[in-house]
RNA sequence: UCGGGGAUGGUGUAAUUGGCAACACAACUGGUUCUGGUCCAGUCAUUGGGGGUUCGAGUCCUCCUCCCCGAACCA
């Protein structure tokens, strides 16, 4: 897995760094198409949050241009001013540059709406467009269908200087929404929907967060879309699978437009189509992520719950982890559906390497160790003990931890009556404390319901260095918090938003997959006085436990971006489901097919 | 129904373009370890189905099956 972190080699899962689209780069470059240029974007409609599907089509459209030199914009596609606004455009520039990307210009569409309209009455004059009067349901009607060939319309052979008349009154505001709009007349019994006469201008008086009141007319996205990728020089024009029937019209668009006036070195900008990133248990609709928030079934765009990129930040992930899960799925022209674990297992091994060990108890259990000495006047002693900062990395130095005789650790990490392969703390055993000492469990306390409330342990205080002289073994090492030292942290534990695979496969409506138990937030936790100085937003190990992020607005408040690997968990889930499992065959006599786990 | 795209293990992505099916995730087995973490070693697919061409097919031909996208004045 060493060639997985090391970002010189960016791999499409077999490490070659190959894909589809680099390899039309390189013929575009060999064959001189573009005069040696390379141009990307990323274009997204500023209407929400980006989220982990975007950051895929970031990654991509930004190294494919870095890699070989070229360039890669961003550019706002806001030709629908009903539902675009500044707010989105800001935190979009944020969410970009949080993830590690740097355009060198951003663009927005809107600004390209004078040139956009002179086309528009070029393509008049020639005669390849029209103004339609039919409203939106008779256009449809007038499409026709699957396998249907559509009907011209009554207005497809309206003279062109009655077209450019209109079309001058529409953009002057003297028509209402909705009574014209401006079609392409290409042919209304092409097999691809797209090119039967598509919409190039919609009328609407509304206020547009840029132009203002400037315009009455809006460009759609076909209009806008290839030539605003035209007009900026761009060369490879990368999209997701959905619009491979729109390509047909980008390029109709472009070929009947004097492209030559823009300056441009090299060949007009083609369209090429690749997957889109999906996850199992999440949902990036638009739609659904604004009923989420809105309904309160989490507490904000940025709930580290959501697939927004602010939430992932929120939560912990380190935009590292994310470049390189994105560069690892590749691309490819097939739909596929990643489990939200393959993201993990990218945040696990940044984290790793990077975020500072702390001990922390999310479950205390009062733990005495009662040979512990004291001083004269009869108060335990307090020791500080040196803890390694990150294995991985001895550059990260020590820290003190203080050392007593009475100690938080975690309710998991004792048993009265252990099951089998349980390695932990249980009356007479012998485990060690990190970073402290060996010590033997010789009883425990209960209350009247039978639960565990404070274990008693000797130390061996030969056992310092965390081994015994004697060189006997432990098997199990657990953590520890000092009761007197404590520092009372709250910890926000979070499953996944949806329990179900295909959230909203079953009733249609993704809401009713919405796990009720997504977050648990713990309150009596606690850990260890160097916790104090981590910094909001950054990310620490609690050990054994998991890596958790810092809440930037509340110090002591801890989001756990993913636990460890866990194999006890794995142990005991296995044990869980092996009764049902060999009762199930039993019963079904020749048909065994293993069980798979479906998580 | 028409057009477009696609199908390789439990999952995802590869396969020098007709030549030993690879890498990772997950899972499992063992080793190391002051985290049941990390790390190391190992196990886990004859490529949707049938037929054909070929010394040789995941790759070429053919028939079939299944999946995704498309009929906004959304993008």
């Amino acid at each position: 897995m060493p060639s997985r972190s090391s970002a010189s080699n960016p791999s499409s899962g077999d490490g070659s760094g190959r894909d589809f689209i680099r390899d039309l780069v390189e013929a575009d470059l060999a064959s001189d198409r573009f005069a040696g240029r390379v141009q990307t974007r990323f274009p997204p409609e500023p209407n929400g949050y980006l989220h982990i599907g975007h950051a895929k089509a970031i990654c991509l459209d930004f190294t494919v241009a870095t890699e070989y030199g070229g360039r890669c914009f961003l550019r706002f596609d806001d030709t629908n001013p009903a539902t675009e606004s500044p707010e989105y455009v800001d935190a979009m520039v944020e969410d970009l540059a949080w993830l590690g990307f740097e355009p060198q210009d951003i663009r927005y569409a809107s600004d390209y709406f004078e040139q956009l309209y002179a086309w528009a009455e070029l393509l008049i004059e020639r005669g390849l467009a029209y103004i339609e009067d039919q409203d939106a349901e008779a256009i449809s009607v007038g499409r026709g269908g699957f396998g249907r060939p559509g009907t011209d319309s009554p207005s497809r052979d309206r003279p062109i200087e009655e077209n450019l008349r209109l079309f001058r009154e529409m953009a002057a505001g003297q028509h209402p929404d909705g009574s014209r709009v401006l079609r392409a007349r290409i042919d209304m019994q092409h097999e691809n929907m797209q090119m039967r006469d598509p919409v190039m201008y919609r009328i609407r008086h509304e206020h547009h967060y840029r132009s203002g009141d400037r315009w009455c007319i809006y460009p759609t996205y076909d209009w806008a879309h290839g030539q605003s990728d035209a007009i900026e020089g761009v060369t490879h024009s990368l999209c997701t699978l959905e619009f491979r029937d729109n390509r047909t019209l980008y390029d109709w668009y472009l070929d009947h437009l004097p492209l030559d006036e823009l300056g441009h070195t090299g060949g007009r900008p083609y369209q090429t189509e690749f997957a889109r990133l999906e996850l199992t248990h999440t949902v990036t609709s638009k739609r659904v992520l604004r009923r989420l928030v809105e309904g309160g079934h989490v507490d904000g765009w940025d709930d580290p719950r959501l697939p927004t990129l602010r939430a992932l930040r929120r939560r912990g992930y380190p935009p590292a982890a994310i470049r390189d899960f994105c560069v690892y799925i590749g691309v490819a022209r097939t739909n596929s559906r990643h489990a939200p674990e393959l993201l993990e297992s990218f945040v696990r091994t940044e984290l790793n390497a990077t975020a500072p060990r702390r001990m922390a108890v999310l479950r205390p259990l009062k733990l005495v160790i009662t040979n512990w000495p004291t001083d004269d006047d009869g108060v335990p002693v307090t020791e500080l003990r040196e803890a390694v900062n990150n294995p991985e990395n001895p550059a990260a130095g020590t820290r003190q931890v203080p050392f007593s005789g009475t100690l938080w650790i975690e309710q998991d990490d004792f048993r009265l009556d252990p099951p089998p392969k349980y390695f932990r703390l249980t009356p007479g055993r012998e485990v060690r404390l990190r970073a402290g000492y060996l010590v033997r469990c010789t009883d425990a306390v209960t209350d009247n319901d039978g639960n565990v409330t404070e274990v008693h342990c000797t130390y061996d205080p030969q056992t310092s260095g965390g081994q015994a002289p004697d060189g006997r073994k432990v098997k199990a090492t657990i953590h520890w918090v000092s009761a007197a030292h404590a520092v009372p942290i709250t910890a926000a534990l979070y499953e996944r938003l949806f329990d179900a695979e295909l959230p909203g496969d079953r009733t249609g409506d993704p809401l009713d997959d919405v796990h009720p138990a997504s977050r648990e937030i713990v309150t009596d936790a606690v850990a260890e006085p160097a916790i104090a100085e981590v910094a909001g937003g950054a990310v620490v190990q609690f050990e054994r436990l998991g890596y958790f992020c810092t809440d930037s607005e509340s110090a002591l408040l801890f989001h756990r971006a993913v636990g460890l690997r866990d194999e006890w968990a794995n142990i005991q889930k296995r044990r869980a489901q092996a009764p049902k499992q060999s009762a199930k065959q039993g019963s079904e006599r020749g048909g065994r097919q293993p069980r798979r786990e479906a998580t």
